[in-house]
DNA sequence: TGCAAATGTGTTATTATGACGCAATGTAAT
DNA sequence: ATTACATTGCGTCATAATAACACATTTGCA
């Protein structure tokens, strides 16, 4: 989503006349062909690395603003809305070719951006059926992805935008209700571990299983017994053990392990626990 | 969803000249008032009950149409979209007080009411940007709910729809994507049933062990173990046994049981498989 | 009266889980 | 080199959960 606020309009409108596109000009953009777009409804990504046993999150910030936003974006009338999702963030980050799950749909009465000022609507030569379209609540519908830290570089759309990875238990103040919207993500992530394997997008090829477990324990926010981790986890059958150790660490080396990628699959499949 | 094909179109006329308040009408209502309505988004509830030992689907069929749909509407730019929820499901089938669980959104883009030809719009006097608003994809939010089958008695808003409880073995062509949407909450609820308890709705006050064995097997759609069952939900600690057997049956007479409100609600929070 | 069908209450073997013990491996300090 | 220490790998044990099954009880009905 897009959002200006009126104290921050001056230092937008310089640094539209500087880049020559930008934020703004992509607005513009899409408010000049907003009918190709789904009104009043957007789509937010959640995108879950992880790196230095941190759950890290892909956030955008736009230049002289204080909070970031998830990556998220409009819905062309020709694209069904898990395409949309994929346009979306790769429109946003240049993140391609990854599976986006949809994970809820957040449509409070207040979800509109609050922050469009009749100033600033005017500044930016906005007005009419475009303000109102502009302006009006957005319903949003969320998507997560787990992906492979060190694979997934994000590159700005726009020069002046800011993509980072960013620690999940550090995320600061984010716009609108963004941070809700994260907090289901993670919540359902955490459900879908009792249900399914996790961890074949986000680790490396080769990983430990002292890795492996941290991912957990992050995700969790839950300390787990190393012994009876491992057990577990292999039993599943996911797991190949390799015939090779990490180099270049503290204390004694870890074996290396990989996804048994059949194995995986079929188990995605069938599901973890049955329960009945 | 309003669905109205060329064919039907005299049908219609007929009866909206009849009865003076049915289909047509209410969404004649809609699109004068279509600024009230959250644009290209609807909402479509799943409203499941349970009775005779099966899984009813609640369903509406408007007459002189062959397909029935889910009971589902537009959603007011005033109202929180949960709300809204409540209101489209009260306002097509006269239930209320019941809880409605987001479970997801469907957008493809051939989510548009197709049926709407150029005859139907000009014979019902829908033009121009009304004509738009009608006929554009719209992106549906699917909701559902576990009622109890003997409390939910349903109430046509219009005295010419025909709203039914269905066997959810027996369910017909529905409109559009209605199968797809009711497939997936049956799927949502399956996948429940491993996390948390269920039944308090779906079942009367009091209700015995093998009507319990039934329900979970409508929804898994799998025999369980009587034995094996007994010990598994009783182990759970949600369930009073009465001292009263169910009279009026056939061979032995089961014993009947309620559930423990507040140590059902304590299991609904914790949840059931913690997994890891 | 006896049979069929359903319920109530076990038993047993197997497996899964949680809470540990202890040796092996490597780094770093002395 | 020796020692301390953190981390990994492998194993034990008591308990709980699960799957498969046996048997007695209750009730309607032929």
């Amino acid at each position: 989503m897009f959002v200006i606020s009126k104290n921050e309009l001056n230092c937008v409108l310089n640094q539209y006349q500087k880049s020559g596109f930008n934020k703004t000009k992509m607005l513009k953009d899409i408010l000049e062909n907003y009918e190709n777009y789904q009104p009043g409804l957007s789509i937010d990504c959640v995108i879950f690395g992880f790196h230095d046993n941190q759950l890290k999150v892909l956030l955008i910030k736009i230049p002289h603003r204080e909070t970031w936003s998830l990556p998220g974006g409009f819905i062309p009338v020709n694209q069904d809305i898990d395409v949309a999702a994929v346009t979306v963030l790769n429109e946003r980050t240049g993140v391609d070719g990854i599976f986006l799950r949809q994970f809820a749909t957040f449509g409070k009465v207040k979800r509109n951006d609050q922050h469009f000022s009749k100033e600033a609507l005017e500044y930016l030569e906005i007005f009419e059926e475009k303000a109102k379209w502009l302006t009006r609540r957005f319903v949003t519908i969320g998507y997560y992805a787990l992906v492979d830290f060190l694979k997934t570089i994000p590159k700005p759309a726009n020069k002046d935008e800011i993509i980072e990875w960013i620690d999940h238990k550090e995320v600061p103040e984010l716009i609108l209700d963004h941070k809700e919207i994260l907090g289901k993500a993670l919540a359902t992530l955490r459900m879908e571990l009792n249900l399914m394997p996790v961890g074949y997008n986000l680790l490396p090829e080769k990983f430990t299983i002292p890795e492996l477990q941290k991912l957990y324990e992050t995700i969790l926010d839950k300390k787990l017994d190393r012994r009876n981790f491992l057990r577990k986890i292999t039993n599943i059958g996911i797991l190949t053990k390799l015939d090779e150790k990490k180099s270049n660490v503290a204390h004694k080396a870890p074996n290396l392990y990989t996804f048994d990628k059949d194995k995986y699959k079929e188990v995605l499949k069938n599901g973890l626990n049955q329960g009945w």
